[in-house]
DNA sequence: GTGGGGCCTG
DNA sequence: CAGGCCCCAC
């Protein structure tokens, strides 16, 4: 190793303190160099790309810029406050719901009160819109949703104002007694639509007169107007924008039907969403309030509850047993029954219900309380829990029919626009880190489902930061991306297949040379982005967790006692080596006659796997039946810190021995090394930390330091590299650490810190003081050999 | 030109 | 821990 400390290079290094010390290069320079060969080329393809890219999206930015801007202004989608507000907590407002329910059996007039004529749905609904507007997700409509929309603001400036006002304009689909009862969402719409569409009208008509109305109607300076906090300097931008106020009044009408669609969806959504979660919450109520009965009684309500629950996103839903076996054909069964379906409707049949049920329970095990005072004629006078059970079954049918519906129309109203429509964002941080467990395949349907696509399934709650899908050309796409890149999972069967092919005709041509083979090499299939939602709606995991961040749920799906660690730590490894690469893909998709094909490109090389195209494109079928897979899991990380105990500079070449069940491509190797760099680095800093702190102890010669496995510089290092503190650490790592920190200590006392370059003399001692990794490592199950020791 | 190292930043 | 950048050796 040549001693680099040249002027230039210390001049440099003055600028950034270049300390590179430059070991290492011997080992793995033979094959390593072979490989630089395959892959130099795509490589500097890839850094242009990039560079173009970058250039054309800031130009992408600052053209969008405004109308982004926009769509966040006026965002608030609910005013505060208002009679249906439910502005207690969550499970406060949960558990009132379920009281409402219970409540409504026995007096229905009293409960209903602040809703007449609507059902337990509609109020379900109504509690829902109060809730969400009234600001517990403070902030998502913002961004995220009206993101989704460009031009919003409006709309949400309407909402504002009709649900001050009016709010059954704005509510009317729910709130109107038939509407809600049919769940004819659609056919609400409409008419909801065409009552709005007859004020625009009136608008224009209005307008016409007086030209000088800036934004008619709209008044997005409604009470509500402090509000929209910092939406008025944004849209003032925008109004500076536009030559004249009359055009922009007239075009943003023209937006304002788009608006208003697109804001009947998002309150669509959210209702469904948090239908589903209430939904999810009643089940917990009937839980825990039968949970004294006998435990086959809990366990078919238990398995009644959760089929339906799984059932409700198909379109036949399958009634519960109970219902179904007992009264055949009942009415109950026919989801146009649903449609007639008013409150009183529902109270009467649940006491039908009621009874009939009771009767049976009790003619099938006549339990010790309560059932024999069920017989007595009209069996309402039966025990607070047969009630409450065959309440239950009614709710859950009732629930039941309305899910299926609402999704249904949910799904039809999306799969309706031609172009993608504006999506919610799904925030990607809210998915419980257990949701994707591994990248080692544990979970069958990992390699097979895209991870980015089941967020939007997962996660129903607007994310106003990973809203790459929502408006085109929307600048923050690039840098919103944050969490849970599919590094691993690249595509599924079908993409990798065509990627595939791609890479097998292409040769060295970059995909993105190939405009027909755009979605291929994306790894993402077009039709499938156009309807980004009923797919994942369809496929919706109602028994998971609906996104809750207060956990609560017990179901998990690991049992590791790291597992979280793990899982957590997974979806940070997927994010590795996007930003370089998936900038190719981003000027790809930068087609200038669709600005929006920015945010597509972004979302679907989000999607796609960021390594895929760079990496060998001989490699079409990937170890089929193998152990070998595509990336690194958590427990590869684990290994690789584990290593660390014992080399500090592993070669590339060692990385391959070692990690012999990881397909090697040069994302693997760079972020193998990356970690070890990323290791160092922390070893370094600890280690000089404490040399300065020895000094200001009062320390005056190396020798008296020691690093010892009490000493809370190893315990430092073991908390890092050793979490679990489930394996023993080698002492020849104590002696490798000891010896840095005392050349740091002497460095520091030397006075050697002064020189940009200090630490590379450190460097090249510390890097000759590797030891053999041990042969266990190179097992892929070296984790549990190791750590059942 | 590429791989790999370190530094800085988030 | 990853990305970006710079640097150097090969």
């Amino acid at each position: 190793m040549p001693d680099h400390d040249s002027d230039s290079f210390l001049n440099r290094q003055t600028k950034r303190r270049r300390v590179d010390i430059g070991v290492k290069r011997t080992v793995g320079s033979t094959a390593s160099s072979t490989v630089a060969a395959v892959t130099a080329t795509t490589d500097n393809i890839a850094r242009a790309k990039a560079a173009i890219f970058s250039a054309m999206n800031s130009l992408s930015s600052h053209s969008h810029h405004g109308s982004d801007t926009d769509s966040m202004e006026c965002s608030v989608v609910q005013p505060h406050g208002g009679p249906g507000v439910v502005s207690a907590s969550d499970n406060e407002s949960k558990s009132n719901v379920l009281r409402k329910l219970l409540k409504r059996a026995n007096s229905y007039e009293d409960a209903m009160m602040p809703f007449p004529g609507t059902t337990i749905i509609s109020q379900l609904l109504k509690n829902n819109m109060a809730k969400n507007g009234g600001g517990g997700d403070a902030g998502f409509p913002g961004s995220g949703l009206s993101n989704a929309s460009p031009d919003a603001p409006q709309e949400d400036a309407c909402s504002n104002s009709s649900q001050d006002s009016t709010p059954p304009e704005c509510m009317s689909p729910f709130g109107r007694p038939h509407g809600l009862a049919t769940f004819d969402i659609e056919r609400l719409n409409d008419e909801h639509m065409r009552a709005k569409r007859a004020r625009v009208e009136n608008i224009i008509r209005g307008m016409s007169h007086s030209p000088s109305v800036v934004i008619p109607a709209q008044p997005p300076s409604s009470p509500r107007g402090g509000e929209v906090c910092g939406g008025s300097s944004r849209e003032n931008k925008r109004k500076q924008r536009l030559p004249q106020q009359q055009q922009q009044s007239f075009t943003q009408l023209v937006c304002q039907r788009k608006e208003q669609k697109q804001e009947e969806r998002r309150q669509l959504k959210l209702q469904l969403e948090d239908m589903q979660k209430q939904l999810r919450q009643l089940q917990e109520k009937f839980f825990q309030i039968y949970d004294s009965t006998d435990d086959s009684e809990h366990n078919d309500l238990h398995n009644d509850l959760h089929n339906d629950i799984g059932n409700m996103s198909e379109d036949s839903p399958s009634r519960s047993d109970a219902a179904a076996d007992d009264r055949g054909g009942d009415d109950l069964r026919s989801d146009n029954e649903m449609s007639d379906l008013d409150p009183g409707h529902f109270l009467d049949r649940a006491r039908a219900l009621l009874q009939e049920q009771a009767l049976l329970a009790d003619g099938e095990k006549p339990r010790r309380e309560g059932i024999s005072r069920s017989k007595a004629p009209g069996g309402l006078s039966s025990s607070m829990h047969a009630e409450g059970k065959q309440l239950a079954e009614t709710l859950k049918q009732e629930l039941n029919s309305a899910m299926t519906q609402v999704v249904d129309t949910v799904v039809k109203v999306f799969a309706k626009p031609p172009r993608p429509p504006p999506q919610q964002a799904f925030h990607p941080l809210s998915i419980p880190p257990e949701r994707f467990p591994t990248v080692n395949g544990d979970n069958p349907n990992f390699h097979t489902t895209n991870p980015r696509l089941q967020c939007f399934g997962d996660v129903i709650i607007p994310n106003p930061l990973d809203s790459f899908a929502n408006m085109p050309g929307m600048p923050g796409a690039t840098n919103d991306q944050t969490e849970a890149l599919p590094l691993v999972v690249r595509k599924t069967p079908s993409e990798h297949h065509q990627s595939s092919a791609v890479g097998a005709q292409g040769g060295h041509h970059h995909p993105a040379l190939h405009p027909s083979s755009l979605s291929a090499s994306m790894g993402f299939s077009p039709p499938s982005f156009r309807h980004p939602f009923p797919l994942p709606l369809m496929g919706y995991p109602f028994q998971s967790p609906l996104g809750a961040p207060t956990g609560g749920y017990p179901g998990k799906e690991h049992s590791s006692p790291d597992s979280m660690d793990l899982s957590r730590e997974t979806t940070s490894l997927r994010t590795k080596m996007t930003s370089g690469h998936h900038l190719g893909h981003h000027h790809r998709s930068c087609s200038p006659a669709h600005p929006g094909s920015t945010a597509e490109g972004l979302s679907l090389s989000l999607i796609k796997s960021e390594c895929g195209d760079l990496q060998d494109m001989s490699d079409i079928s990937p170890y089929p039946g193998s152990n070998i897979q595509e990336g690194l899991s958590p427990n590869h990380l684990k290994k690789a810190k584990l290593m660390f105990f014992y080399t500090r500079y592993p070669s590339s070449n060692m990385l391959k021995m070692f990690f012999s069940d990881v397909k090697f491509n040069r994302c693997i190797t760079s972020q193998l090394i990356k970690w070890f760099s990323n290791f160092r680095e922390f070893y370094y800093i600890q280690m000089e930390k404490f040399a300065r702190q020895a000094i200001n102890d009062g320390v005056t010669g190396s020798e008296e330091l020691s690093v010892s496995r009490d000493c809370e510089l190893f315990r430092a290092l073991n908390m890092h590299y050793n979490k679990a503190n489930d394996f023993e650490v080698p002492d020849r790592f104590l002696e490798v650490a000891e010896v840095t920190l005392r050349e740091f200590f002497n460095a520091i006392v030397a006075g050697k810190d002064v020189d940009p370059s200090w630490k590379k003399a450190i460097y090249k001692v510390i890097c000759k003081l590797d030891s053999e990794v041990p042969e266990v490592f190179k097992s892929p199950n070296c984790l549990q050999e190791l750590l059942h020791e």
